[in-house]
DNA sequence: GTTGACAAACTAACCAGTTCGTACATTATG
DNA sequence: CATAATGTACGAACTGGTTAGTTTGTCAAC
């Protein structure tokens, strides 16, 4: 139930006293570090309120109740995510290099959105089931496949790359690699005692994840 | 809300009317369930005592408050997880079929043990701050590491593992395929529209981390 | 260009249900 | 009996959500 606002032209971030597109877009980010941090039922409405330059009841003008508020807070993750996918080009790139290419920015992308891995592990706690009320996020990510695929494809028809993969499983292998890295690195660099954050540890993990990849899809 | 209460003048003898172990026991179980499901801030005190065979009164007697049983929980989905470890045996295998196994056997017991995967995920939303606190989880998986290790090693004497990797980032390698495979299902599947859950689906992913594997640290 | 009516944007105080935790009494056990 | 184990009832604080009302912007009619 959002509500549609008469278009505005933009201005510069306006000091008004009412200004309905900037109190929104602050509740959204001030919410999805509350989520972010905290969970859904973690998150405080008050807390978020109270961080917010606006007040409790907008939340609840805006984004109708907390759940609402945390769907569109996941939403927001889901898109400032894609779109920051969009700067990666490996067009001119030969397909191993631009294999590799992916799989690094991946793993840099995912180290850098720390706050979107944690909203998609969040969700997963939720089993999904606020992914897919949303009829947003879907339409963001079958796009994120078809990188990998052309990739791929490339690769196979150049004869670098073996034939018979599946495009969406390489993106898993990809993804499960990058997104380990991130969403488990608290418990694994407290329970054997080595900070695998540090720059030398994360480009040591990068590598061996390119290397990876490339020696599983290699044709030779 | 008719509250059913165990029958007093049950005429069992196994059933004492008081029963410490029993009780303490009943209530952490439960308790992992609920925590595994909803998490540190979602479970619900009240909740965890309707399930359970005794009361309220009793998780504060015996687990203080509801961080405390949160840490017990924690600390008993380590312990399980890692007991059912210990029915992997590769001693007499040649190192390539040792490190196949392991990769299956930790594929299938991570599988096999979503709360497990649900409370480390939890705990790493909380930034690991419980298992920080614990003395018992450490000491439980040092261990953990020598399996794939003392496999490595005999690969790299027999000369069909090549030299120079570290075991504990090959120990990160094969849990990021198998933690991710339990943990991010929800949210894949519902983005890809493919249930990545299916026996068949499973078998694939599974053969893929293998190979991953294997072809990372093969001599060849 | 002032006015006034209406809608959008916003505020403060409050409410009702929830939730963790406890006080106190009672029963079993050794 | 002394102590451990357990049942009952309750309360203080928290928390999501609402009620009732105020301020600000828009725009047509003077």
């Amino acid at each position: 139930m959002s509500q549609v606002k008469p278009a505005r032209k933009d201005r510069e971030p306006s000091k008004r006293p009412q200004d309905p597109d900037g109190t929104r877009q602050d509740i959204l980010e001030t919410a999805s570090r509350e989520f972010a941090l905290n969970g859904l039922s973690g998150a405080r409405i008050d807390e978020i309120a109270a961080r917010t330059k606006s007040s409790k009841r907008m939340i609840y003008y805006y984004f109708g109740d907390k759940e609402g508020l945390y769907l569109r807070a996941l939403e927001n993750a889901y898109r400032t995510v894609r779109e920051g996918e969009d700067d990666l080009d490996t067009d001119g790139l030969p397909p191993v290099e631009a294999l590799r290419r992916l799989v690094e920015f991946t793993f840099d992308h995912h180290h850098e959105h720390e706050d979107f891995i944690r909203m998609v592990m969040i969700e997963n706690i939720h089993h999904g089931e606020y992914l897919e009320r949303s009829d947003v996020i879907s339409g963001l990510n079958v796009t994120a496949i078809d990188h990998i695929a052309s990739i791929y494809r490339r690769g196979v028809e150049e004869g670098v790359f073996r034939p018979g993969l599946d495009p969406l499983e390489l993106h898993w292998q990809v993804s499960a690699l990058c997104f380990f890295n991130v969403s488990n690195r608290a418990t694994f660099s407290k329970i054997f005692g080595r900070d695998i954050g540090t720059t030398d540890h994360q480009r040591r993990l990068r590598d061996n994840a390119v290397e990876m990849i490339l020696k599983f899809v290699s044709a030779g």
